[in-house]
DNA sequence: AAAACGGGGGG
DNA sequence: CCCCCAGTTTT
């Protein structure tokens, strides 16, 4: 049996009972693919759930406010990714009467769709012959081959594309992509995967050199680097807190947190007071200022660490260009002002 | 070609 | 602590 063949087998006996895999609605399968990009489907699972309920039509999500979808997304991480989602189902709308792109090309064209998810949608809704190659395609055909080249450079991809996209000339396209990326996930894991049940034991190149745990090959990524957040945690006498929304282009745009300070290193107290001072609506006289966690809260990003400090700042005048504490739970927010939020309880 | 972009989970 | 995840966009 061809490798191709013995894949469809192991997954038509194999694969998960997903909510995407009981349509080929072209939008249903647009929003698993982007909430799946660089996250487990655990983790997916539940916003996959929300969004379907919340937004069960292009129009639905086309028409919705920003910080509405980006509230839902809240906590799945790669904001842009949200933003993009809204962006794309109003071009589908507006520019293409909401009829959803039904080529690799034209979906190409929307906003956070790039290769691998324009040949996911392509193959699935319209039986594309077009090859996936996502992280599960590479780690099974870098094994299965023997390849060292490494993935995370253009080379890399062109190989294992193309080499994959030879594969699925002779089968089913929706049911070859599927089970090639469902047995990387269960099978071919990236961690001690149990290689005597496998299917591939007698064929595959890594299997037999002992090399399973060195592929995929995958250049190393540069160096964390540190950061120093400091957020005022402003309360007033009327009960109002600020929160301002991140503009520009760097992490967790248009989410919104309280007003930051960043400094080179870790801040002290005066370094703190001295910029609270400064602030157009504290009172010299009457702030009070506190640290509210002794040690720093080190958000973990892939390439920064945020080592953070919450300071309280309580005025003894009122805030009318500040939100009420009980509204804060509806603003979108990262992480890492969800926790403090939560724990704070205002 | 390299860097930026989140957050959670596993070993 | 490091690696990985149904990747894409920007520089």
């Amino acid at each position: 049996m061809n490798l191709q063949q013995t894949l469809i087998n192991w997954y038509l006996v194999n694969k998960r009972d997903l909510p995407w895999r009981n349509t080929t609605n072209p939008y249903y399968i647009w929003l698993s693919e982007i909430i799946l990009q660089q996250t487990q489907v655990a983790q997916g699972l539940p916003y996959y759930t929300s969004f379907v309920t919340n937004f069960p039509s292009v129009f639905d999500l086309a028409k919705a406010d920003e910080s509405s979808i980006l509230k839902l997304w809240q906590g799945l991480g790669y904001y842009s990714r949200a933003r993009n989602l809204h962006a794309s189902a109003q071009y589908i709308v507006s520019e293409l009467n909401g009829e959803f792109p039904n080529t690799y090309s034209e979906l190409l064209k929307l906003k956070g769709v790039g290769d691998y998810t324009a040949s996911a949608i392509a193959s699935i809704s319209f039986n594309e012959k077009t090859a996936v190659v996502d992280g599960n395609v590479y780690r099974f055909l870098s094994r299965f081959y023997g390849i060292d080249t490494p993935i995370n450079i253009s080379k890399g991809f062109k190989e294992f594309k193309a080499l994959a996209q030879d594969l699925i000339q002779s089968v089913d396209p929706a049911t070859f992509n599927q089970a090639i990326m469902e047995f990387g996930a269960r099978q071919c894991k990236p961690k001690s995967p149990d290689c005597t049940v496998c299917p591939f034991n007698q064929s595959c190149v890594a299997y037999a050199k002992g090399t399973i745990a060195s592929l995929p090959v995958k250049i190393k990524a540069s160096k964390v680097k540190k950061k120093y957040f400091n957020y005022l945690v402003v309360l007033s006498n009327d009960n109002k807190t600020l929160l301002e929304q991140r503009q520009g282009k760097g992490i967790w745009q248009n989410l919104y947190q309280f007003p930051l300070v960043e400094t080179d290193k870790p801040a002290n107290y005066d370094m703190i007071v001295d910029t609270v001072k400064s602030l157009d609506y504290v009172n010299e006289e009457t702030f009070e200022l506190s640290l509210y966690n002794t040690s720093d809260i080190v958000h973990k990003l892939s390439h920064q660490h945020l080592n953070t400090k919450f300071w309280i700042l309580t005025l003894n005048s009122n805030l009318p260009q500040g939100v009420p504490v009980q509204k804060v739970e509806s603003f979108p927010v990262p992480i890492l002002i969800g926790n403090f939020i939560e724990d704070f309880n205002f």
